[in-house]
DNA sequence: CCCATTGTTGAATCTTTAG
DNA sequence: TCTAAAGATTCAACAATGG
């Protein structure tokens, strides 16, 4: 395979650190190419690597039209085994080329993100943390079998546990509203424009990472004028985000459908002005409870009875947060709903709770919860 | 020492099913524990390991010699074998004990989780969902040189891709408000009156996690009557859960201390009411009505038309219970997507019935004639 | 032009039972 | 062990369409 036989190739003058190749990509085996530059010469690595899916047979939505599946060749492996092999080898590539005090992004799923953690832990890097990307829209679950696979998760390592790594914590904060950023980011995946498409409207990469990761990943952990690699460049949104962040980048990306669409992407992205690079816009999502919460946390018990604000229809909590009036179950809207026969309801101001002082609408729970 | 020399001399005789120690918590080492236990006896398998080799002192040399104090002259790699060959043993006797559609829960952080997903894997098991536990209300960082660590990881997993694990997905989202549960959740750390304090206001266990957690994986992929093994119980929290939602358990844990903060706790926890246990029913081991019966009894007449939703195709209904749309005749599934040129169809809910109100769904019939 | 409605799609390890 | 048939199953964002 072609890995490890081009490793045997590298030759063994390197060039010098002032004939790096900045802001191009290079055509070729990511790690075969990382084996051509010098040591340390990188201050910061995102890594995208193959997740290793194992996929079955096809998969259909509910009204029948068909899932595309990542299917490419490039994410297929035989076993475990041969998967660990490949982030080994990649792994202590990228560990020699990254400067002393770099850092590396890898992102994953469950699939492969801890046969990736458990590489560069046993490669010396010192993760410092793992951020979960919180998918604001992801594909659902079809066939209810399990939860929906609503992130996805990256391990940020230094490394060594001696590193003076770059963290730009005023940066994270004044990004979150003035708090500190949480190691779980809520972003939508990438879609609308920002996706890429080839001539026949189909989507050009299976997996393109949204701008809006790449850019707060970076805005955390690079300075402007950083060298950034990504051995895995798809089409560029790493390449994209550094120059629109100014800093440097370099790509490595084997498929020339990729790197073309890479290439004019990053030509229609301008840097940003030394004013404008304060901030982005962000989604704060507006917190949500569901009732079930309440039932969970003991606010609320099973087995209590629920009323109407005039005690006219009655219904008790389950276990699992539904509720419950004779033969009808379901969530509190949809059994409001029902008893009153209107086309929806507002489950949360419907029902009342018998409190010492009288009739307690839910909602009042619920705020009583989210105050603390 | 523990565990290794206990494995070795591990009884070969073991009890029989019959005689599991239910609801009890057994004094001693995890793996030695397990190791008495007969095979295949294990519905669901929840674990808190040490995430912290010094805290937990689970501490093997890859020589199985047992190790006092972590020493600094140790490096990483060594510390990692370690703790690998420490996760290898005990989740070598959870998978023989647990049942072939059982399924295991381990939570840890981005210290530990990597190797334990990998030892999961590399055992056979079957990585369903990795859960994110999103605290509301995490530690903050004080230095100011990471990300806030807001989150804990669960993996959660079936003992082989064949198994036919329990996930009641109904009820999952029921309690997220009619919209299908995520892999990440957010719930509160565990505090307040919740948290055991010892006599000089200290708390009892250091990592006591929220009941509200074991709340949801035990609502999620268990049932009543269900025998839940911890393997790690500390002070108690998946046995008071098992207790309320009336699944039965099994602790193990090696400080008295803990243990007996544990029976106090258990003891004062009461099982939920039999009637707030009846929650969403799972449509999946309900009792199946051939669409054939319903004509048969009356509840739909041969010669009955049938329309989708949207009125676009119509259908008649014969005697023996199939379908007929112009030349097309089969089952009300087949006709269903003969109709759409989908692969397949849930008749079900594809047909409709008019009714005085409006169209009906042929489902809702169904559900009428299993009401009685 | 605006608003409501309908259709499309995204890193997915995605069924169960009878014969 | 296999095959065939029954039957259960989706959320949010965005684009396109139509009035």
């Amino acid at each position: 395979m072609g890995a490890l036989q081009s490793i045997a190739k590298a030759p063994r003058a390197r060039p010098s650190l002032a004939l790096l190749p900045f802001d191009t990509i290079i055509a070729g085996d990511c790690i075969a190419e990382m084996a051509k530059l010098p040591d340390k010469c990188i201050d910061m690595i995102f890594a995208d690597p193959p997740y290793n899916l194992q996929l079955g047979g096809d998969l259909f939505r509910p009204d029948g039209s068909q899932v595309d599946a990542v299917d490419d060749d490039w994410d297929k492996f035989d076993t475990f085994a041969t998967y660990d092999r490949f982030t080994r080898l990649w792994l202590a590539e990228a560990r020699r080329i990254l400067k002393d005090d770099g850092t590396i992004w890898v992102i994953g799923s469950y699939h492969n993100i801890f046969r990736v953690g458990v590489g560069l832990q046993d490669a010396g890097f010192w993760v410092l943390n793992d951020i979960v990307w919180r998918k604001a829209n992801p594909m659902p679950n079809f066939k209810g079998t399990r939860f929906t696979n609503a992130h996805e998760t990256m391990i940020w390592a230094a490394k060594s546990a001696k590193s003076r790594y770059t963290f730009n914590y005023r940066a994270m904060k004044a990004l979150n509203d003035d708090v500190q950023m949480r190691s779980d980011w809520e972003l939508p995946i990438c879609g609308g424009q920002e996706r890429l498409k080839d001539e026949d409207g189909t989507k050009t990469h299976p997996t393109q990472k949204p701008e809006s990761l790449l850019y707060r990943v970076m805005l955390a952990a690079s300075r402007p004028g950083d060298i950034v690699l990504d051995p895995f460049f798809g089409t560029g949104t790493t390449g994209a985000v550094a120059r629109r962040l100014r800093r440097r980048w370099i790509g490595i990306e084997r498929e020339p459908k990729y790197i073309a669409a890479a290439h004019e992407r990053i030509a229609g992205t301008l840097p940003l002005d030394e004013s404008a690079m304060e901030g982005m816009p962000e989604r704060k999502g507006q917190k949500r409870v569901a009732f079930g919460l309440l039932v969970e946390s003991g606010v609320i018990a099973p087995g209590t009875r629920l009323c109407d604000a005039r005690r006219r229809w009655h219904a008790e909590v389950k276990m699992d947060g539904s509720l419950v009036h004779e033969t009808l179950a379901g969530s509190i809207h949809k059994v409001g709903a029902m008893l009153q026969g209107a086309p929806s309801c507002n489950g949360w101001s419907f029902w009342h709770i018998e409190e010492a002082g009288g009739l307690v609408a839910i909602d009042a729970l619920r705020q009583r919860h989210l105050a603390g």
